[in-house]
DNA sequence: CATACTAACGCAACTCAGTTGCAATAGTCA
DNA sequence: TGACTATTGCAACTGAGTTGCGTTAGTATG
């Protein structure tokens, strides 16, 4: 089995079907989060290495599969502000993102030390139980600060 | 006048129309961010007062005027993470927000300091120029922890 | 391999927040 | 008291995401 999610669905006594192998593999290789819409587009091109000629996968079953692998606890849910969902792997260790507001370039970052410390203050002082926190960042990266003429 | 936001609204040429005035209202008294559903709701009650008796405010008012007085840096977009649009007063110290996912009951808090030197390291480390953040809190509060029997 | 069970899928219709085009209305100023 | 036009309301639309339901196709078993 070539890809961890899969590994785990099968554990878990979950059916390997064409489009979720495709999902999987695509959420795998993402070096951003991913929504829905990105799913739709590549998904086809992306079968089409296997003896899979033009595998259609429909949107219901992207976003069917997307809840399920939140559920259980195979990607994280992504929030940029913008109304649409995006997820990641959640096998990696937890980060915060910058986003280029220019082109929507995505960085990974780590934050949590001062972010650990700031939860407990906040606990003490205001008697909420901090489960867990959003955060991310905007600005614009080095390619659009400085774009070449 | 009554409120800042009108007064700030007819020095910058606005017209003072019933709907921006029950608008501007409800936002100046919420206690936290509102949405666009927040306002329809309760308008016609709230405008009731005046000798205007059950003035019916369209949706596409509401979110034209909160879109302009975004424009205008009167409102701040505040993000929670459902998709909805929610907007407070851009009067106050920035901050940022402790939600229950009991209750939506919302707590606005400090942070800031570890923040601002997080986003320095950060542009150091990745010649991003950082803009903004967006930071909440999630977890539950006290009446929601130890509900009364 | 055959077949039966049912998870998973595809389709169409729907929801819901928010947006747009355009004609009607109402502040404001002269 | 107009006239000018900002503002409003309506209806139709968009786009992400959801739901109901009949069909398809993995998987286990014989």
């Amino acid at each position: 089995m070539q890809n961890k999610i899969l590994q785990t669905l099968k554990e878990r006594g979950y059916r390997m079907t064409k489009a979720r192998q495709g999902i999987a593999g695509i959420l795998s290789e993402a070096g951003a989060p991913l929504a829905a819409a990105d799913i739709l587009g590549p998904l086809d091109s992306r079968l089409r290495g296997d003896d899979i000629k033009k595998l259609r996968v429909n949107k219901t079953t992207v976003y069917r599969e997307l809840e399920m692998l939140r559920a259980e606890n195979l990607i994280l849910e992504v929030d940029f502000g913008d109304a649409i969902k995006r997820y990641e792997l959640a096998d990696s260790k937890h980060h915060h993102h910058l986003i280029c507001v220019g082109c929507t370039r995505v960085q990974d970052v780590e934050v949590d030390a001062p972010l650990a410390a700031t939860e407990r203050r906040l606990e003490r002082q205001t008697s909420f139980k901090i489960e867990r926190h959003a955060l991310e960042f905007f600005g614009l990266c080095a390619q659009c600060r400085f774009p070449r003429r």
